[in-house]
Formats: structure tokens, C-alpha cells, sequence
DNA sequence: AGGTAAATGGACCGTACGGTCCAACATGCG
DNA sequence: CGCATGTTGGACCGTACGGTCCATTTACCT
């Protein structure tokens, strides 16, 4: 039995609500901490009702990565749209590093931290997962391609790498975050990845 | 009951054998998807040889991600020694890139995925990979120290940064590498902390 | 050789978990 | 209004899993 979508606006909250519940608990507990009736108590949903709207297990943290993705993303959506200046950087960074010290490292990126968890067992969860990241490099990416527009980048400088570079910044950055529990080494990852930004800029 | 350490050789090599079979069932399936009784089968032991040395299953894992640490650094100790000169942080990262497409890109980083599923889990695993993270980033730090004391590093660089830094394109890159499958991402991501150090060289 | 401690085999236990099933209830549509 | 379909409650099931226990065998030491 396939997942089903809701049909009704009272299906549609349910099946929100089981998402959104599940992926608190794996955000506190990880995956593998996370049961099926962990997720029903925290929704205040029945069995059924799961097993109604996902078709396993499986489907169920697909569902999750997806939302997981998308409020990750969606929590910059306004950061994004001023990448194209060293200013927007600088504070797309800044609040990169805020969020860290609010979470007391701890947590580390939730797309990386479910990568690890899903990739390799799940191959839907990791394309979604792919994806999630695509579109992250594809806004710093946009914001570099736009400065470059307006000349404001050396001809041989390579938006693409730039950008990759910079999320990679970010992953790795937020990995020893988490590990060392200190939220500085997201910061030095990012200096580091702006230094290679501002050396690509122009001269003045 | 805490675990016990063997006092025979008998018992040592009972312990190795556990340790070994449960780490690459962990490589092979993630954390959670290795029982207790997959261990045993592979290691060819009894249960009560995995409760006579490891006080519980999280004891075992803290074990295996102090055996994966060690694997994984001891793979580099060649490359390490050579970590002072252009050549040899090439050949390193180019050693990195090659074990990737060996592995057809996938399970990432064997510190890094292990870091996702236990950090958040038990405090001692995830201090156990911050130990070797450590020693990683001491390897790169001293092979720029020793550049900088021969005099090849500009007096302003900074070699714990660009260390630090180098580490996060490792770890970042090797993520990206695991999602998107395409070790190029590494390839990338080593270069960009490659050209950070060229750029830190003494002018000739 | 004999005694002490380590090491081992494996039966056993409780339960937490993923998953199934069906009857009851709501809801939209003609 | 009434039927069809979507939605919900929750009892139920099988088992896989972590963990306990004890009797037996093996190894080390004097």
C-alpha cells in the first residue's frame, strides 16, 4: 500500500501534523531515537492515520528530509536574496553563526545530520536530500552570478566553485560545530570561504 | 557491569574480532541498522563474550568509533609526514579524491557519518571523534607549522586556521561527495583549501 | 598438578517496535 | 438525503532486539 495524499483540508492538517512531529523528535533524538509511537503520541494521531498517509517507515523521514529541507532553506529566504553584495555575505554568515550559538552547537546542520542518518539506507531520503542542497548552492551561487553581472568579479573568477566551496564551508563548518561543540568553527570555516570570495572580487 | 579489559591474548583477539565485525557493519549499514546479534554472527562470538568485554551496545559503538578513528588516520600517516611541502598536500588530497572513487562515492566520511549518528546519542562517542578530529587537524597544522619555520609561510599566515579550514573542505566535501555521489565535490572542495594555502606562501 | 580467574556457549527473558486490520465516523457530492 | 469515499481509533500481532544468567571450558600462575 502506496502512500496516500490528502484529499480533505482535515487530511491535509493530519498529515502536517504527523511531519511536522516527526521531525521534532528526529531533530531531539535522531532517526534511528525516533519511533513510529513517539511520533503518534507527539501528533496526537492514531496508527492509522500514519500508516493512512505514509506507506512505511521509509516514507514517513522521506517526508521528514523534504520538511527539513525546505525550513532550512526557507529560514534564508530573505539572507538569500542579498548575496550579491560582501554586506548580504557577511550577514547570511553572521546569522549562520547566531543560530549555532542559540543551539549550543549542538545538532550541527540538520540536512548533513540527515544525511548521515538516511543516505546510505534510504536512496528517495538522500535525492531528497540532494536536492535540498542544490537549491542552498544554487542561491549562494545566484548571488555571486549577480555580482559578477555587475562586474564586480574578476573575469576568471568561478561563481560555481565559489558557491560549492562555500557550502561545503558551511557543512564542514557546522560539522566540527557540532563535534567540538563550539560554534567558532563555523565561524573560521566562513571567514575562510569570504576571504575567497573577496579575492575574486576586482580590484578597486 | 562496566566492560572489561582481556588479560589474555586469547581474550584480546575476541575483543579485536568484535570491534572489527561491528565497524564494518556500521560502515556497511549505519548505526542503527546493526544488531547486537549481527555482530556476533560475523565475529563468530556469543553473546556473552559481547557482554563480558563491552558494558552495553552504546560501549561497543564508542569502541568502534575510537577503532574507525584510528583506521582512518592511520591510512594518512604516509601523507602526513609529507604535509609541508606543496607536493605533498597535493598528493594527499589527491589520495583523499582517489579513495572516493574507490568507493564509488559513497559513505562519506567514516568520522563524519559516524559524527551524525552518535554526537547527539552519547557524549563519549561523539568525544572519542573529536579526539580524532584533533589529531587530523594537528597532522595539517604541524606539516604548515614546519613550512612556516622554514620560512614559506607568510609571517601573517595563520597556520591553525588554515588547518582548521582544510579540515572542514575534507569534511564538507566528502558530505557533498556522499549525497550527490561525485567525488569531484571533494576534488573541488580540497582545491579551494589548497589554493588557500598557495595564496598564504612567502612571494618567490 | 591443582587452584583461581578468565573466557565462552547459548538458553532465556521482557518488551518495544513496525506493521496489519477492521469497524466506526466524518465529509463532500449528486 | 444518501451513498461513496476519505478519515480515524485502537486492538492486535509477530518478532527482532538488547540484555541477563549460569554452567562449562580454557588458560595462567606457583
Amino acid at each position: 500500500m502506496p502512500s496516500t495524499q490528502p484529499v480533505t483540508a482535515r487530511g491535509r492538517e493530519t498529515r502536517e501534523r504527523i511531519i511536522r512531529a516527526a521531525a521534532e523528535l528526529v531533530a531531539e533524538r535522531g532517526v534511528a531515537g525516533t519511533s513510529l509511537d513517539d511520533v503518534r503520541a507527539r501528533a496526537q494521531a492514531s496508527k492509522s492515520q500514519l500508516y493512512h498517509y505514509f506507506a512505511d517507515r521509509d516514507d514517513l523521514m522521506r517526508a521528514v528530509a523534504r520538511a527539513v529541507t525546505d525550513d532550512v532553506l526557507g529560514g534564508q529566504t530573505a539572507l538569500f536574496t542579498q548575496l550579491d553584495t560582501v554586506e548580504g555575505l557577511r550577514a547570511w554568515a553572521d546569522a549562520l553563526v547566531a543560530l549555532q550559538h542559540a543551539r549550543r552547537a549542538k545538532g550541527g546542520c540538520p540536512i548533513g545530520s540527515l544525511a548521515g542518518q538516511l543516505a546510505e539506507h534510504d536512496n528517495g531520503a538522500r535525492l531528497e536530500l540532494a536536492d535540498g542542497l542544490d537549491r542552498w548552492e544554487s542561491a549562494i551561487r545566484e548571488g555571486l552570478e549577480r555580482m559578477a553581472a555587475r562586474g564586480e568579479l574578476r573575469p576568471d573568477a568561478d561563481p560555481r566553485a565559489l558557491a560549492q566551496r562555500t557550502l561545503t564551508a558551511v557543512q564542514g563548518g557546522l560539522l566540527l560545530t557540532q563535534i567540538r561543540r563550539d560554534p567558532n568553527q563555523l565561524r573560521i570555516a566562513l571567514d575562510g570561504a569570504l576571504a575567497a570570495i573577496l579575492a575574486a572580487r576586482t580590484e578597486p
